[in-house]
DNA sequence: TGTACCGTTACGCTGCGTGAAGGTTG
DNA sequence: CCAACCTTCACGCAGCGTAACGGTAC
């Protein structure tokens, strides 16, 4: 038996994967996992594909173009009918608004993030500014005073993940609280006296961590650049002058919130973060 | 060094794990392929994570949570600031409409399937019918008598991948021609003369195959189950006992067209086909 | 002594792509 | 004799999951 002669009705496997502009090596991959074998392989060990496998490639070729999976494709192929088929393609659709959906609720979220990087404020730094804040929600995850390091990451990242609905949120504006004892007198220690994060003041939001207000008024802030440890003995100097010449008062706790932070920046040098506290008229 | 010691600002690597809700394999995966290393390991071999390491983490979760690749986020952790950032979210944003895209036009054939498909129409099997249809265009490869079973095959499918310009498409209601005399006289052969198939009447339709006008007229249509090969002597009685009838004759080439194939059914018994043929009164 | 951690090694999944090394056809 | 086919390994890709087997902490 001649080349030629064997060649008539049947094709080698490069013959029809040219056919159907796929790779010899995808035929091959079909042979070795059973979803397409040749009708039989000649004493030299070369395939013949008969008219049947080539049928039945225009399926696989057409299925796998709407990446349907090999599976799905070898079950259609050995059981295959009006009704399988239908099934197949309502499966396959499920499959591909499951993919639509997923992506574009991360398009969602990534707007989110990119619109709130965007709105790039020319922050002052080391200036302390008077301002007037609504009443603001926060939640509010207590840390105690035997929490060591670790502890306090700890409690940090549970707040994070239990203080936003939404998982997908690398926009965190979290921070944490101080106490005035904590800030003003023992000025060596700067203990956290808890971790919060600013929460929108929808009713629906529901979460088992506490929610507190903070009630509206005159706050002072000031942004500054590096970390809040490296730089709490100065800006405390800046509130207290600034305090002392507008004859203004700490009421309550002290907040500081990470602005930006090791998302954006690997020297902590570059940290945007902002302290603030309520003030009032002495 | 106890275990509670070194506990104290280190994290194992379980406890990290636990800490973002991804697995310890996942861990030391990223340790693997240097995506994230701990700061040291101790003699034991266990793993140390820093802080440094737990908020390198907290960006890679996140990342990893909007699909974003691992490559893009190691790119991105050596690298990173507020622009690489932007440009990070960006690229990820066109990642997804793309993969949007392709699947909204993949659910877009399926549709066009499931809807062509759906239309089971009470096909009325080995009943000549006599109908009026407007005028068709078809697009045609014609087959050359030297053509041997392979050949035909090739021309078959390379009709099939020009004719349809989406070259998503399953339903490919497509059949071939033959002349009169090769059906009516020379019963026992029956060679093909072209390939055919009805493309859609819109003028931008551009194609390398010639595209003929099949003009409107009466047409005898009879629908039929199995292969034509098998059916055709019974077909031929059928049409010339009805042109008898009806005092009808044959007008040009005689088509055969597959309406249901090898996409539905294993055995060639169930196929549907239709042979029809345009007709006038003697 | 139990159990609940830790570690390394290695293989599996999907759907092929990309060689390497060697035989066959014309 | 060469080009253009064909074959069988076998490894690589992404991002881990899932054991198997053994040491360590409490």
């Amino acid at each position: 038996m001649s080349y030629k002669d064997s060649n008539d009705n049947y094709f080698t496997a490069g013959e029809l994967a040219n056919l159907f502009g796929v790779s010899k090596q995808t035929l091959l991959y079909y042979d070795k996992i059973d979803l397409l074998s040749p009708d039989f392989i000649c004493e030299k060990g070369y395939r013949h594909y008969s008219i049947q496998q080539y049928l039945d490639l225009e399926i696989i070729v057409n299925l796998r173009s709407f990446n349907v999976s090999i599976a799905d494709i070898k079950a259609y192929l050995t059981k295959r009918s009006k009704n399988d088929f239908m099934n197949l393609v309502n499966h396959k659709k499920k499959e591909c608004m499951d993919i639509i959906r997923e992506n574009e609720a991360i398009i969602k979220s990534l707007d989110v993030i990119y619109n709130n990087a965007k709105t790039e404020k020319p922050y002052v730094f080391n200036k302390p500014l008077l301002t007037f804040q609504e009443e603001r929600l926060m939640r509010v995850t207590k840390v105690s005073a035997k929490d060591d390091g670790k502890d306090r990451i700890i409690l940090f990242t549970k707040h994070a993940q239990t203080a936003f609905h939404s998982k997908k949120s690398l926009e965190k504006h979290m921070g944490w609280i101080i106490s005035q004892e904590d800030l003003f007198v023992e000025r060596n220690s700067h203990p956290t006296k808890a971790y919060f994060s600013f929460v929108p003041n929808t009713p629906g939001h529901k979460s088992k961590s506490k929610v507190e207000v903070l009630p509206a008024g005159q706050f002072l802030e000031i942004y500054f650049k590096g970390t809040y440890y490296e730089n709490f003995s100065r800006l405390v100097e800046l509130i207290n002058k600034f305090m002392e010449l507008n004859e203004l008062e700490a009421v309550g706790d002290i907040y500081i919130l990470t602005i930006e932070n090791h998302l954006f920046y690997t020297n902590t040098d570059d940290y945007i973060n902002k302290i603030f506290l309520a003030v009032k008229n002495k």
